[in-house]
DNA sequence: GTTAAATACGTTACCGGTAAATCAGACGCA
DNA sequence: TGCGTCTGATTTACCGGTAACGTATTTAAC
């Protein structure tokens, strides 16, 4: 890692702006001492210096941000990737961050992604602290928030309606002739998504003259043994409940194992539905009912947006992924 | 985003340098001067400018890039969380990237990352192109090849031994009575490490007389539908396996659905193994036998790993993180 | 054959920090 | 009083690229 363009200059008998101009671009130089520079370069082993380059001009810069609630959701993998394939190609390079659905925590790490000049954000959510908007808007770096819509971005916002799923969710529970209906959900308060699905699907039941019998919200990840066990939980203090809600596909798979370690015939006894439209939901025995979330598209679309306003192409600033109720055989 | 050093030195009537002093360290300045220049600085809405620290000294590089095969598997989530909670406790920044199992994708994203100076590199497995080893060798960035182990690793390693898994679960298979057994798989050949447990898996069988009675290496993503139609392959080809080894557990309980829809019995009629410990595994009606892989642990040894090396503290050069073969229901 | 324009370069200055060396004044002490 | 030491600062040089501009030389145009 010594070799510096100077060192490629000297070797070839020329100065190190043209060794930077054969490097990059390419005009301004004979073909004959193009072939010597770059000849020269491999020779040397030479790796540029991002970090000279974009300190030097701003113009270089190749690095995007993007915060995500938990890495290890399955659900965020697949946004990562989209996002990556679409980014990588054009060689940018992806700085991660995990919030923990925390505003705060976004925001201490927004900080130090920004001390990198990065070319671009992306955001998980559209709720954010007052220092992060204000950080964000007088430093003007492009900013793509996905995930859940909001009408007002930042700057630009690709996402769907978290609250639209509850309700739609709601209805069909409700077509399909359920009426006492709970929901199981996890990580409390603090994730305000899996919390707008559930007021939507709440307020849904409630407009329809069927107000949740039970809602249980725990602390936990939102994993497969938070359902199994908040359905127990929700079913040992209330047995009127004849359909269940879950903050995801996890959840609900978890809670339908709680039924058929009971015995519970579902959607007989007790309707189960799920949300993300992760794989395994449709290879059950019986298919989970969800709402599958175009995880990928997200992704590939928020880089699209972010890297078209890169270039200064016009922009659509909001844009609406839409999701996908699928019925399946448990409601 | 305009202010710099120079504008809080200006400002608060003292150099750049004492300023720089202030923000970072601490020694060589008063304490009037301190409380006036943070003042000033917070006043300012004073950004750092990383790239041009990390420029201008090679010491304040806080850049960690991270290859994984591919984002989406749950399992890597996993080791991205551990990792992203040991590095950015301390103020490093991830940068992450896939390779999509191919050692020649992942020596084109090292190029690319190693030319903003990452303080380190993650990577993961032990096989790269010899353009990697000789670059990251000359660059001397100190390098955990994480996920698979290696006795002789390009710096330092943290992981276990993909054919022992397979091993491991061979004679567990033959120790519960089969001896006719199959192997179903995925991406093909390009994922070594999956490569690895299917010969470790298929030689101890041949070691113990009872060679492998069938496998199927799918081209697909290793989820659960590969699990599913690559079972109903092998079963279609081959009536007489009487217990399958999968890639891993998504695969595996793809396969566990079909004996369902098929009405076989597990293990009776066949037995079912997979790989990986995804949670999913232990909620199910029946309990997969599979290998639990430390995914959170190994993340976090190789970013402590990584950051013991950067301080210049002793450093283990091959962590071992064992697996556990957890028996379940289905074998 | 003179002038204008294009080609192929070289020079200079600068990006915003940090390391290292230097310096002024206060203080302790012989 | 004079000298070394410590503290709290300043000054200078530099990291490795790139933008902007300057300068020969060649080619095209009239």
């Amino acid at each position: 890692m010594k070799a510096r363009l100077e060192d490629i200059a000297r070797a070839a008998g020329v100065s190190k702006m043209t060794v930077s101009r054969v490097l990059r671009d390419g005009s301004g130089f004979s073909d004959q001492t193009r072939q010597k520079v770059i000849e020269i370069a491999e020779q040397l082993g030479y790796v540029p210096n991002r970090l000279a380059a974009a300190f030097g001009s701003d113009q270089a810069e190749t690095l995007v941000g993007m915060c995500v609630p938990r890495l290890t959701s399955g659900l965020f993998g697949h946004v990562l990737d989209g996002v990556d394939r679409a980014l990588g190609r054009l060689g940018f390079q992806l700085i991660i961050g995990a919030s923990d659905h925390s505003i705060d925590a976004e925001e201490a790490w927004i900080r130090q992604v920004v001390s990198w000049r990065p070319a671009g954000l992306i955001l998980s959510g559209r709720h954010h602290t007052a220092g992060t908007i204000e950080l964000l808007r007088s430093a003007s770096i492009p900013v793509v928030e996905i995930w859940d819509l909001t009408t007002s971005p930042i700057d630009m916002a690709v996402g769907f309606s978290h609250a639209d799923c509850g309700t739609e969710m709601a209805r069909h529970l409700l077509a399909r002739g359920h009426r006492k209906a709970g929901y199981v959900g996890a990580l409390a308060r603090s994730d305000v998504m899996g919390q707008a699905r559930f007021e939507g699907f709440r307020d849904a039941f409630v407009r329809a003259g069927h107000p949740l019998v039970d809602a249980e919200l725990l602390q936990d990840t939102p994993g497969f043994y938070a359902g199994y066990y908040g359905l127990e939980t929700m079913l040992s203090r209330n047995n009127d409940v004849d359909a269940v809600y879950f903050h995801n596909d996890e959840m609900a798979i978890g809670g339908l194992a709680f039924c058929q370690s009971r015995g519970l015939s579902v959607p007989e006894e007790i309707g189960i539905a799920g949300w993300g439209g992760m794989e395994a939901a449709s290879i059950l025995q019986k298919r989970l009912t969800t709402t599958v979330v175009p995880t990928t598209s997200i992704g590939k679309a928020a880089a699209e947006a972010l890297v078209a306003k890169l270039k200064g192409e016009p922009v659509q600033t909001v844009t609406i992924v839409p999701t996908r109720l699928v019925p399946g055989e448990t409601v």
